[in-house]
RNA sequence: GCGGGCAUGGCGGAAUUGGCAGACGCGCCGGAUUUAGGAUCCGGUUCCUUAUGAGUGCAGGUUCAAGUCCUGUUGCCCGUACCA
């Protein structure tokens, strides 16, 4: 068959389209599967090479499974809000929602040509008022839930971009956005109460299929943490200092307390006038702000501080008086911000205390502590009671039942995750449907006022001091409050990019409801997802925030699952040619384009998951494209080797043992070796010479997932009945997968000396009496004593000789 | 530091889970075809001092049998980071 590439797939994805074959029905008496794959950003880049490997793996998987014969959901939309769009506004002066329209048609036009089995009619945008809508709606859910609320506190912020960011989206000490430093400043925010939902999202992923190092991620990201809280007296003042600590076992230890630089005993402290060097402490506070994050946590490990002059603290347990530091190695943001400090038994306060010349006490055995802190378990010592104790666990039960009995402290939990910054200035992102009243306080938009559209403005720089650009429109700050109708001032900062992603995939189920945000129906239908492939770079941001707001809708019972997704992959990178990371500076990136433009969207279809493990990295080789294309040549050939009669008996083997290995490598995305098994059969096809319209027919469907145009093409030649993407996946015959002969290799003494040709599953006997009748083998074994005789049927006969 | 992963020819990578290491592809070598190049086709391709040879980062161990399991070790990658 002539190859022609651009012209068969521009027929085919015409044919798709018009006939629209990749839809999905809502209700069907098939099976239903809903594969997912993470709606992309539509930079004005265009399409990236790992978009299409991050796609490709649920492509291959439903289109199988719709030949299989599921009612296959596969939708895809545009995550567009967000700086990247709002700063190319600034740098080009056209708004926003062009772009973004022009990116999207730019993105879809790109997705068409690689042929992917889309269902085009369920396209979701974020940044369309229909969907926002209902982003706003759920912000609003969690505002009268109290899961949505504003603080003063210290923020990740950056400087550059001019935006507060969440801790997910400053990892590093870095912005997520321009990689620069992050400052920590006082501001008041939003924040979603996330941390409400930290033991759910912790269960909920017993329940789920994730990949173990998905679940691994979360769970670290989570960090629950089990331990005490303890109260200390303090030698001045009413107040005490409450501190959390995972290990009560260690309270007589105790030689020192330190509090965040922070923390807001000092001002009480200091307002009772019981801090004597206050000049000294306020220096270190100052000191403290001015670090950047990066410099508090990566660079000054060496730790600093201030001893607090005039007030200690009183360890409970045992009435001692012990000095108070402040010191930035202890952050408000986790526990109380204070801690009992322990420096035999911890390494940061061994650290401490080496350089402030603080007493050193071993209260559990097993470490030397003249050299380094003792952090594992062991007998205690040095503690007045409960050194019955020799098992850390039991000991730190024991500890938190006898806290509790003498009104101490108590048991108590803690989390890594803090609750979720919500709130960016900026303008290309859904205005937070809030009203600020003198009288009222923060009072809801009423749901019926919804969608609150984004305002048109052209000048998209955020002020100089750090307000979104919506601040400077009168006409939109200026309102009167829905609940008086008092004077009243508009939320001026919109949400972050996170927002519309967190429950898009709810939209493809419904996207053009605007009684709901999707039909009950429906999302009982389809939901969960049954499949959800992504980035491994989404796990703690994107995969936690959605879980996060599907539990929520659950609990107010919207949605029908608590869990959203059933299962969660993730592919590996593509690297460029060099082995390196693809990017711009570097230049070595691949345009997808180009290579669908000269060698054809089947071939890098392909080539992608050709080029090694899903999951795993692989780098970009210009050469291993050009074997894929060598290959689909070779397959476009075999229509000119279709012959009638009886077929080859070799070939009907092959193609029933390849159906097989295929068919059960795409389920476990083992696309790579799907592959190599398909060029191994075209190759003994080739050597046989010859191949029956049935077998071609086999071939044909097994590779369609693949490389549809082709196939469809091909299967149009032979006079397949419709298309070939919605022809029936074809079954193996597992007799014609069975071998008559068995070649097993024959060892003596571990090593391979021969091979014997058996009849399939024959036994022990017959299998040495084979070694002994070949006349090589059988010489090797002469004049010895046979010890062990092994044999493993079909596959190797092991003879220990002496 | 902590948590996780990986290490196989010149290269990307296979190996039904303990049973013939190197499938498949690239590259390379030789041949055919071609005025030539490209493309295509055919054959070869782990290494070597060619022999009862060696070989899956390195050193041990278990086993009839180890890329696969165990112990130690080195290097790289990812995540996270003063989390009390």
């Amino acid at each position: 068959m002539k190859y022609d590439f651009s012209a068969i797939e521009k027929k085919w994805q015409d044919k798709w389209d018009e006939a629209k074959i990749f839809n999905a029905a809502d209700h069907s008496d098939k099976p239903k599967f809903y594969g997912l794959v993470e709606f992309p950003y539509p930079s004005g880049s265009g399409m990236h090479v790992g978009h299409i490997k991050a796609y490709s793996g649920l492509e291959i998987i439903g289109r199988k499974r719709r030949m299989q014969g599921y009612n296959v959901l596969f939708p895809i939309g545009f995550d567009a809000f967000g700086l990247p769009t709002e700063n190319s506004a600034i740098k080009t002066g056209i708004h926003p929602r062009e772009l973004t329209d022009r990116n999207i048609a730019k993105f879809s036009s790109q997705l068409r040509r690689v042929g992917f089995a889309f269902d085009w009619d369920r396209v979701v945008d974020t940044t369309e008022e229909d969907y926002y809508k209902w982003t706003q709606f759920i912000f609003l859910k969690m505002f009268e839930n109290g899961l949505a609320f504003r603080d003063t506190a210290l923020v990740n912020y950056c400087p550059h971009c001019k935006v507060v960011l969440s801790n997910e989206d400053s990892q590093g000490g870095k912005c997520d956005i321009c990689h620069s430093d992050i400052v920590q400043k006082s501001k008041d925010v939003w924040y979603l109460r996330i941390t409400e939902y930290a033991d759910k999202l912790l269960q909920g992923l017993e329940e789920v299929d994730y990949l173990p190092n998905i679940k691994m991620q979360q769970v670290n990201w989570i960090g629950k943490s089990r331990g005490a809280f303890v109260n200390f007296g303090l030698t001045a003042g009413d107040e005490t200092l409450r501190i959390y600590t995972t290990r009560p076992d260690t309270l007589f230890g105790v030689t020192f307390m330190v509090i965040a630089p922070e923390h807001p005993i000092i001002e009480k402290l200091a307002a009772e006038g019981k801090i004597n060097n206050m000049d000294e402490v306020k220096a270190y506070q100052e000191e403290c702000t001015k670090k950047t994050e990066f410099e508090r946590t990566q660079l000054v490990k060496d730790k600093t501080g201030v001893c607090l002059d005039g007030v200690k603290g009183i360890n409970p347990v045992n009435g001692k008086e012990i000095p108070i530091y402040l010191a930035d190695y202890v952050m408000m943001g986790y526990g109380t911000g204070a801690i009992m400090a322990v420096p035999a038994h911890d390494e940061r306060d061994y650290d401490f205390a080496k350089k402030f010349g603080i007493d050193i006490i071993e209260v559990i055995q097993g470490g030397n502590i003249e050299e380094a802190a003792y952090t594992g378990d062991g007998p205690m010592v040095n503690s007045d009671f409960l050194n019955v104790y020799d098992n850390k666990a039991d000991s730190i039960a024991a500890m938190i039942e006898w806290l509790q009995e003498k009104g101490i402290g108590e048991g108590g939990v803690q989390f890594k995750m803090k609750d979720w910054a919500f709130n960016r200035q900026r303008y290309w992102g859904e205005p937070i449907p809030i009203v600020h009243c003198p009288t009222c306080g923060m009072v809801p938009v009423p749901y019926e006022e919804l969608p609150l559209r984004l305002p048109p403005v052209t000048e998209f720089e955020p002020g100089q001091g750090g307000e979104s650009p919506l601040a400077k429109l009168d006409y939109f700050v200026n309102c009167k409050c829905p609940k008086c109708g008092g004077a009243a001032k508009r939320e001026t900062d919109t949400m972050p990019q996170w927002a519309g992603s967190s429950w898009y995939f709810l939209r493809y189920i419904d996207p053009h409801n605007s009684e709901a945000l999707a039909d009950m129906d429906k999302l009982r239908y389809w939901l969960p997802v049954d499949w959800y492939n992504g980035g491994m770079e989404h796990v703690t941001r994107h995969l936690i925030y959605s879980r996060f707001w599907h539990h929520f809708l659950y609990d107010l019972g919207l949605v029908p699952t608590a869990e959203p997704y059933a299962k969660r992959t993730a592919q590996g990178l593509i690297l460029g040619p060099d082995g390196e990371k693809m990017s711009k500076s570097r230049g070595n990136t691949v345009d997808p384009n180009d290579v669908v433009n000269e060698l054809g969207a089947d071939v890098l279809r392909v080539y992608i998951l050709f080029m090694g493990d899903y999951g795993s990295a692989a780098p970009w080789s210009d050469n291993g494209v050009k074997g894929c294309k060598r290959f689909l040549d070779r397959v476009a050939d075999l229509s000119g080797m279709v012959k009638g009669g009886e077929p080859n008996p070799k070939v009907e083997s092959a193609i029933h043992k390849t159906l097989k290995k295929v068919t059960m490598d795409i389920e476990d995305m083992k696309f790579n070796t799907a592959i190599a098994a398909m060029m191994g059969l075209l190759n003994d096809i080739s050597d046989a010479g010859s191949i029956t319209k049935d077998q071609l027919s086999i071939f044909v469907r097994m590779l369609c997932p693949f490389a549809p145009h082709l196939c469809e093409e091909m299967w149009e030649q032979m006079g397949g009945k419709g298309f070939c993407s919605l022809a029936e996946w074809p079954v193996w015959d597992e007799a014609k997968t069975i071998d008559a002969t068995a070649e097993l290799a024959v060892q003596i003494n571990g090593k391979v000396r021969g091979k014997v040709i058996l009849p399939m599953n024959a036994d022990k006997d017959t299998a040495i009496a084979a070694v002994k009748a070949d006349e090589k083998l059988a010489s090797l074994i002469e004049g010895k004593t046979v010890v062990k005789e092994i044999v493993i049927p079909n596959k190797i006969i092991n003879i220990v000789v002496k």
